[in-house]
Formats: structure tokens, sequence, C-alpha cells
DNA sequence: ATCGTACTATGACAAGCGTCATGAAGGGAG
DNA sequence: CTCCCTTCATGACGCTTGTCATAGTACGAT
């Protein structure tokens, strides 16, 4: 195997509390879907199950924040809305290839645990602070004004999750293309 | 006590799932949350938890569904941006109030449960499909036109809840302001 | 070859879960 | 009063949870 026992209980961490959210996801289904010996779990986790789901979370937060830093090459004629397609693209190619199992990591974390005192939750901010930051930077090349490229993430985050949330109760990506189909003229409309 | 036992559990199941989610709220939780006898849950609710949690998820959704409907009697203006205020001013008022403790229970639930088969996903569809239905209904209301009132009202409770998010993370209410600052232009726009 | 560290294996713990079985009150109808 | 049906009470079942303890193997360094 290419990666070690260690990064593949990471990743499948992140993929079962996809599908189950965190409280649903157990310690032994992570272990069980890496193909990981159970044993080692509390060795390359002493820190436990909020170590685990920490790390799957920031995985997941650097995952989209390449894909969106990886924007402006990929475009003839990048644009805000532009971006906002690509990144929507993204979860309309997974729902259309893999089905609906599969939320926002951070959408399911925020769910479960956002309500209590939880050493992740530390670990949610970071991630959401980091995606929003590489959608707010991107946003500066692309020619919005610097002081409301943050609001601007914001909303763009907040409008894709939203719609993540109705394709998956809907079993249907229209959701997706209609939040784009609304939003793309506002978003241009912030160029400069 | 006014409402019977009944309902009373109906009520603290939604309370509960906003905090901890579907997974993490307990069948005893709930009973305890309500002061109600145990022994009553399962003569109420033969169907057992999926029940409960489906009865707790319509009545949010009505309550949601109601909020939308009073909008355009208690504004001097009506329009869709003050309609949108009107939704997040809620959120607003209610994690300034409460906490962020709780979130969106038909976030909580989908989080949780979309991923996989559960009886519950049916109720989740109807809660959020009224909920999109009565701001659908009003946006028409007030001038914008029927064929676009769909996607605009998906936006619209997309958007909220993606803020929703983002609050409970920061535990902040500044992401539901930036949403409605960005968004109010793009929604009058739409009237005739 | 001997040691020490890294990793794996396995079993147990207390606690919680959803559900069910059984029994006891309460109160109107016959 | 007796019957019956609604409502409440309590204990138990089998299962899963996160965590821990303990032992075993592998393997490079000295």
């Amino acid at each position: 195997m290419a990666h070690g026992p260690r990064e593949r209980m990471v990743y499948s961490a992140a993929q079962l509390l996809r599908t189950r959210g965190v409280t649903g996801t157990g310690i032994r289904d992570v272990v069980e879907h890496a193909g990981a010996p159970r044993g080692s779990f509390q060795h390359y986790f002493p820190g436990g199950k909020d170590q685990l789901v920490g790390e799957a979370l920031l995985w997941a937060a650097g995952f989209a924040a390449e894909r969106v830093a990886s924007y402006a090459g990929t475009a003839a004629d990048p644009s805000p809305a532009g971006l906002f397609a690509h990144m929507v693209e993204q979860w309309k190619a997974e729902f259309s290839a893999r089905g609906y199992e599969r939320g926002c990591p951070v959408m399911a974390t925020v769910a479960d645990l956002a309500g209590e005192e939880s050493a992740v939750n530390e670990q949610v901010r970071a991630a959401l602070g980091r995606w929003e930051r590489a959608v707010a930077a991107e946003l500066v090349r692309l020619g919005v004004p610097g002081e409301r490229a943050g609001a601007v993430a914001t909303l763009m985050i907040g409008a894709l999750e939203g719609a993540i949330m109705f394709a998956r109760v809907r079993r249907n990506v229209a959701p997706l293309d209609a939040v784009v189909a609304e939003l793309s003229p506002l978003l241009d409309s912030y160029r400069t």
C-alpha cells in the first residue's frame, strides 16, 4: 500500500464521517474500512477519537483549499462566478459518480459537535478558516476588493453547503445548479 | 401542563437534535428533558426513535413555514430581501439569547442520516419541501416570477443554512449579517 | 546477540444505546 | 362493582461505544 495505515485511517475516518456523522462513526468502523490493524489506532492516535476526527477535518480542508487554489490555472477567463462553479462542479461530479451518501465533513462535524464542548471544535474552526481564506485569496486575485472578499467567501461556501444539503435530501444535483445560476451574476458584479 | 407528554417529547427531541445531532440524542435524554414518564415513549411512539425524530422534524418545518408566512403582515415595505432578513433575524435572536448550542434540525438530520437508508429521510424531504414552498409562495407574493421563485427559495434557505453553520463554528452572528448584506441587492433585483 | 523502539494483536472494561416484556395504576362504561 | 383501555413504571436484553491493559512480534542499532 502506498500510504501507511495511519494515513488510511485518517482518510477512512473522513469518508465515514461524511456519510454517518461523527457520532455515528465508530473507531472500529474506521479501522475496518481502512483495512488497518485495530491495535494500531491507539498507537497512532493517542488522543483518541477526537484526534482522528480533527486530523480528518484538516485533511479535508487542505483538499478543498488546494482545489480552490488550482482554479486560476484551469479557466480560460477566470472570474468569481467561474470559481464558484468550479467548486460546485466538484460536488456535482462526486454525487453523479458516487451517489449521495457522502456530504461535507465540516457540516457533519458542526451538526454533531458544535453544541457541546469538544476538542474537535477548534479543528473545525481551523478547517473552515483555511477553506474560507483560500476562497477569499482567490477572489482577491480575481479582482474582488479585499475588504469584501471575506464576506463573499462566506456567502459562497455557505451557499455551497446549503445546496449540498438540498442535493443530498433530494438525491438530485438540481439545487447545486440552481445556486450557481442565481449567484453567478452577483458574484461577477464584484469585479472591479 | 398545557401540552401533554407527547407534545413535550416531540419538542424536546427537536431541541436535543439541534444540539447533539440525531445519533447523539438518546431516547432517555429526550424523555428526561421533557420531564415525561419513560414508559410513555413506547406508548406514544410505537414507531420508535424514527417516528419521534420524524415528528420533531415536521414540527420544526411547520414552525419555520409559519414564520415565513407571517412576514408580509409585519413589514412596512415588504421585499424579497426583507423576507430573507426576517428569516435570518430569527436566528440572530436565537443565538444572541440562547447561545450557539442549537443549530438547524434539518441540517443535523441530513448530516447524520442522509447517507444511509432510513425511514426518517422521507420526513426530512417533506420538512425541507414544506419550508421551501413557504418561502417560494411568499416570494411570488412579493413579485418574484413564479418560475424563478423555487430556485431563489433554494438559494435563500441554502445560504441561511450555511451561515448558521459559520455562526455556530465562530460563535458569532457576523456570518449571518454578511450573507444578508451580500444577498440583499440580488434578491430585490428579482422584483418585477 | 542483545537491547530498545515501533508496531500489531487481543481481550476486557464500564457505559451507553434502542427496544421489548411485564406489571401497575387510573378512570370512564357496562 | 367489574371490566377494559389508556397511560405510566421498571427492569432487562443484546449490542455497540470509546478506552484501556497487556502481551506479542518485527527490526534496526549497538
